[in-house]
DNA sequence: AACATAGGCCAACACGAGTTGGCCAACAAG
DNA sequence: CTTGTTGGCCAACTCGTGTTGGCCTATGTT
């Protein structure tokens, strides 16, 4: 069983006819989210974007939690992060973060769920603890402050985006990019290794 | 005709008797509102907590969105803040939104609403325009950076409501009230009155 | 050629939501 | 006491949604 295969001999998962499909209803699934939230997406809409019927997505995704949670799959990756030098690891931050949020789509739609759904604010936090804590623990003087650093940052970088990309304020829209970089740098960069005030 | 006033010669609006239960609906709605957003919010379970008939609500308030626009009527009064000293401004200011957002609870539903409401988003980004432009005006070195100041001050205090208040993340919700003014007042301060990086 | 299977569509169900109109009881004015 | 008005409740309607099951048609295997 299984023969159905692109030829080599695969040892993930076996490429279906319908992938092209599953992509589409992803893409058209991930735009939506990031443009209206989760309530007031309907499984019609994407389907109708997909040029797909509905009953397909539930196919595919089992129901519409399940195709939420495939399209907002995405990891920061801040532990690949160079850290020095270590006096810019704060411009480095913002730098990372922005490019991080103009390239993934699905980020925005995390947010703007994020902000009614535990499940998704949860997500977020997730990537706090496991991965900006850690980062702080490393730079900071006093290791049982990370969390409180971590957080400094993170408000700092989601206010960012919450004005920018969700709430699209013109005039934080308005800022380039490497005027952000100097603004907020060096905030991310006290936050992390400046001494308690 | 409007004779059934309560005694003294009013000039505003007659107290009805049905004074009582509008602010009992209007409670309701705020609580509701700043826990669970807009869409998951059901004028049924509004009326549940207010102990009425979901028909009132109606009555009262004309439609769902007519409710929720007199639920967060508000207005964060910046102007009225004392400008001096100079420098001490960004502590301010902080504080200023630390008590705000700790007595409203309507700012943390506004702030759930907005992420996928563009007119509650509007509503947020017209205290921007008219209160923290026009005050970045006043103090930053070149009146013509003024949006671009007050939008980062905006990003940063909203970027701790967020954290704290919408997201809830343990770390930020750990943070102390003085501890928050003494690491975000001096950000906020440099983006009002430094020169540009 | 016959058949199995997977991709896709259609029509319908079930349910919860916002909203509406009419009915009843208390209160106040005459 | 009668009568108009106000506050409140009940039951129903309508609409859009997530979700389901069955049917059709390619595709590819034997």
């Amino acid at each position: 069983m299984f023969v159905g295969m692109t030829g080599t001999t695969e040892n993930q998962q076996a490429a279906r006819r319908s992938d092209a499909t599953r992509a589409t209803i992803l893409a058209a699934a991930r735009e939506r989210f990031a443009a209206d939230g989760y309530e007031k997406v309907t499984i019609r809409a994407i389907a109708r974007d997909a040029k797909i019927d509905p009953s397909m997505v539930m196919r595919y995704y089992g129901n519409k939690a399940g195709l939420f949670a495939a399209a907002v799959a995405i990891d920061p990756g801040l532990p690949g992060l160079p850290v020095e030098p270590r006096e810019e690891i704060g411009r480095t931050l913002v730098r990372h973060f922005l490019t991080l949020w103009e390239e993934n789509e699905e980020l925005t739609a995390l947010m703007r769920v994020g902000a009614t759904d535990p499940a998704a604010a949860e997500r977020m936090q997730s990537v706090l603890r496991e991965q900006l804590i850690p980062l702080a623990r490393r730079l900071g003087p006093e290791p049982d402050q990370a969390p409180a650093r971590a957080a400094l940052c993170a408000s700092t970088v989601l206010g960012l985006a919450l004005t920018r990309y969700v709430l699209r304020f013109p005039a934080s829209m308005a800022l380039g990019r490497e005027e952000i970089v100097d603004w907020l740098g060096p905030t991310v960069q006290r936050y992390l290794t400046a001494p308690t005030p």
